[in-house]
DNA sequence: AACTGTCCCTGCAAGC
DNA sequence: TGCTTGCAGGGACAGT
């Protein structure tokens, strides 16, 4: 499922390819993806306009338009941006099509149409899309300091997994890299935050460091559903290397002597290893 | 403050 | 074979 690394390499695939393009035209098929707005308001937000940079602010892809708008995509679950040649046959749930100047065409495809392609003014960010606004440090784009870091962590009794998850405070972790990450620290996701010591607590901010840049430079996950993909319909590598999420029953591959554990909570699975995570 | 559960949605896999 | 059921999960939200 997207989450930082996977959108960070969608971002690096559009900062790429369509950053100084223009879009000439634009179709919006299913309305649920632009929601937030309406399709008329997307089509005519985006519709000659040329897009100036490509950002990322946890999984939310930001684009700046020489409109002075931005063009925000959250690819949620399942969502996908596809660069293709004009005119190639559209795949099963293709909610937007932008026609750009060079002959191609950007695609939003969602078959859970969980995610959404909204354009807003950035003034009014806060109006439009509240939990933007309201996001934490991003541990790759932005400064992520260790001090901080310990500071927010002393805060709280809460758990380090749903800590991890909470975009408010840190911005791009989901369920997958929260495993990983808290699996690298060897520390386990019922932990309370505030349980944990200076040095715990540098493992812990350099395994989000570490986990998250290496999962990038793997082009992120792409689980056996397919369901990431980047923008040039590849796959990442990452899955390779994940040591605990989908790996429940199987002896631990870190110290060899744990097995596996899946629990649930929230609604949500969550893999450790009782051994080595404490 | 912090927890749980529900909802949105589709595709896929397991079970009968 | 063909049905039903469950599961996957990001994030908002309601309820406790």
């Amino acid at each position: 499922m997207p989450e930082l690394p996977e959108v960070e390499t969608v971002r690096r695939g559009l900062d790429a390819r369509l950053v100084g393009r223009r879009i000439d035209r634009v179709e919006v098929g299913r309305e649920r993806v632009v929601r937030r707005t309406s399709r008329d308001e997307l089509i005519a937000g985006l519709t000659g306009t040329t897009v100036t940079a490509a950002g990322r602010r946890g999984k939310y892809l930001l684009l700046p338009l020489d409109s002075g708008d931005e063009m925000m995509i959250h690819l949620r679950m399942s969502g996908q941006v596809l660069l293709v040649p004009a005119g190639a046959e559209r795949l099963p749930h293709t909610h937007v099509v932008m026609h750009l100047d060079d002959g191609n065409e950007a695609w939003f495809v969602d078959p859970r149409t969980f995610g959404e392609v909204v354009v807003f003014d950035p003034e009014r960010v806060g109006e439009v899309l509240p939990e933007v606004a309201r996001l934490g440090v991003d541990p790759i784009a932005e400064r992520f300091e260790l001090r901080e870091f310990r500071r927010i962590l002393r805060s709280t009794r809460r758990a380090l997994k749903p800590l991890l998850l909470d975009q408010h405070v840190i911005a791009g972790i989901g369920n997958i890299y929260a495993d990983e990450i808290l699996h690298r620290a060897r520390l386990r996701p019922d932990r309370p935050a505030n349980s944990l010591d200076a040095r715990a607590s540098r493992r812990l901010h350099d395994a989000i460091g570490s986990v998250l840049r290496e999962a990038i430079a793997a082009g992120g996950s792409t689980l056996s559903d397919a369901q990431y993909v980047d923008l040039m319909g590849d796959g990442g590598s990452y899955q390779d290397d994940h040591r605990v999420y989908g790996r429940a029953g199987e002896r631990c591959l870190t110290c060899g002597r744990g097995w596996i554990r899946r629990t649930v909570s929230g609604g949500r699975s969550t893999h450790f290893c009782p051994v080595c995570q404490r």
